[in-house]
DNA sequence: CGTCCTATTGACTTTCGTCAACCAATGTGG
DNA sequence: CCACATTGGTTGACGAAAGTCAATAGGACG
């Protein structure tokens, strides 16, 4: 893609350092592993805080040596296509993990969508606290189905619904996160660039915003500025998906 | 869908069966399973087999008592949109494990494709098992694993390729399976209806079918029967995964 | 040999991808 | 501070891909 004869000079700015129980909450690590074995794993974990998006955290084909969870911000997991496209897989927001090795390997990219903290945690690590631990082995396991499950509804959003429906399907679940809606203001910060939500979605990001152009036209969300959309009326959004998928022909 | 005034009055035909060591090939269950805990499970499966096409095995919503493993044919795993449609998620075939509980719930509904033989092991049990034997545990977090990266490139089909490229990448799939490919004849038995596949591949079952005569006008596959298609050209299948999802504008 | 179900093809329409032009925000170097 | 470049967002035009409706063909099976 870049034509490589002019490099952007300046360094992703990351700063690396170990966890900090003063500074780091301990809730961030409660969703991956049970009380009592927190305290193992924050000894093994470095912080680290990504100052800007688009920072590249691992790339697909690149050994695995660690497991990341999000402490804040966004990361994009993505894979890409033999002609060249890429497709967003899933978004990792505060309190997820990712970056589980197959056959060693990472079989996806991450990128940091937004400035972002991480927690690293080595996977080798990881693996020999596992064997000691089945219980940490079993919080991995629903993780994973967890992982699975959404995937899937991925799977049915791609192949069963319109643009305009995946948009709204992604609004609803990203809705429900408060570190990105505020049920006050009823507003909603979009972490992605339209591009980015495009290749979240399968689509090219003229048909997002014109989904987005649709969706504010008719009264169900209003673009406060380019990350900001203020939902305005979340059961609408929720009916669209009843909807089909196309209109269908008018019966003469 | 059906109307409901008339029934089919056949039952669904199904007979079941403890596992007979001298009629059940003992490597059906190796995939799921490291040798030496084989003998254990096979005490508690029942050999289930459905005499038909379109049997139910379970249904989303319903308390989640079994895990089944395909011994021979195939089974749809698949869910409903809340607009009344069906995508199906994955195709279950010999060695592979499905029925998984979320919360004590089945989360999606598995049919029969065609006559297969299924082994039920009661998830009761095997949870037991499960935590007497940590490489069991193991077993099974890979098996997830596999269904994760197999439902992200499940993903990237859907949301990168057009209907041929999706048709030619489940061809290709499906000709890695020998249950179903014949390297010598270069045929490949397609276990689905038109439909079942247009469900899969998210689309109709008219386009489904113009991807197909697609295919064959330009000599990549010949329709022998309704189920059987000739693999004329594997490399120039794997080719269409490489072009561009539409061929763009006719530049002026 | 009719009946039922699936496959196929044609006609038509909607949705969406691509190209192109333009705007808005931001950052950079002079 | 301003000219300028860069990046991302938006809109319009156009055509290709794909969904829907309808009619027909083709097997399987009683």
């Amino acid at each position: 893609m870049s034509t490589g004869s002019h490099f952007k000079t300046r360094l992703p700015e990351i700063r690396a350092r170990p966890f900090d129980r003063k500074k780091d909450a301990p809730t961030q690590i409660e969703n991956l592993l049970p009380r009592g074995q927190q305290a193992r794993l924050r000894a093994i974990a470095t912080v680290l805080e990504h100052q800007r998006a688009n920072n590249t955290i691992f790339s697909e084909g690149e050994d695995a040596h660690f497991v990341y969870s999000v402490a804040a911000g966004a990361v994009r997991i993505s894979r890409h296509t033999e002609s060249g496209r890429r497709q967003i897989l899933a978004l990792m927001l505060p309190g997820d993990l990712f970056g589980l090795p197959d056959c060693g390997l990472y079989v996806n990219s991450a990128e940091t969508v937004s400035p972002a903290t991480l927690y690293r945690v080595p996977w080798q690590r990881l693996h020999e606290v596992l064997l000691e631990e089945p219980e940490l082995q079993v919080s991995l396991l629903l993780r994973l189905a967890f992982d699975l499950r959404q995937a899937q509804r991925r799977i049915v959003m791609l192949g069963q619904h319109n643009i305009a429906q995946r948009l709204a399907s992604f609004l609803i679940e990203l809705s429900q996160h408060p570190d990105f809606y505020s049920e006050q203001t009823h507003q909603l910060e979009v972490p992605l660039t339209r591009s980015d939500l495009a290749d979240y979605l399968g689509t090219a990001s003229e048909t997002v915003i014109r989904a987005f152009s649709k969706l504010e036209k008719n009264g169900l969300i209003r673009r406060i500025s380019r990350a900001i959309v203020e939902i305005q009326d979340l059961d609408a959004l929720r009916n669209l998906l009843q909807e089909k998928r196309r209109v269908g022909r008018l019966r003469r």
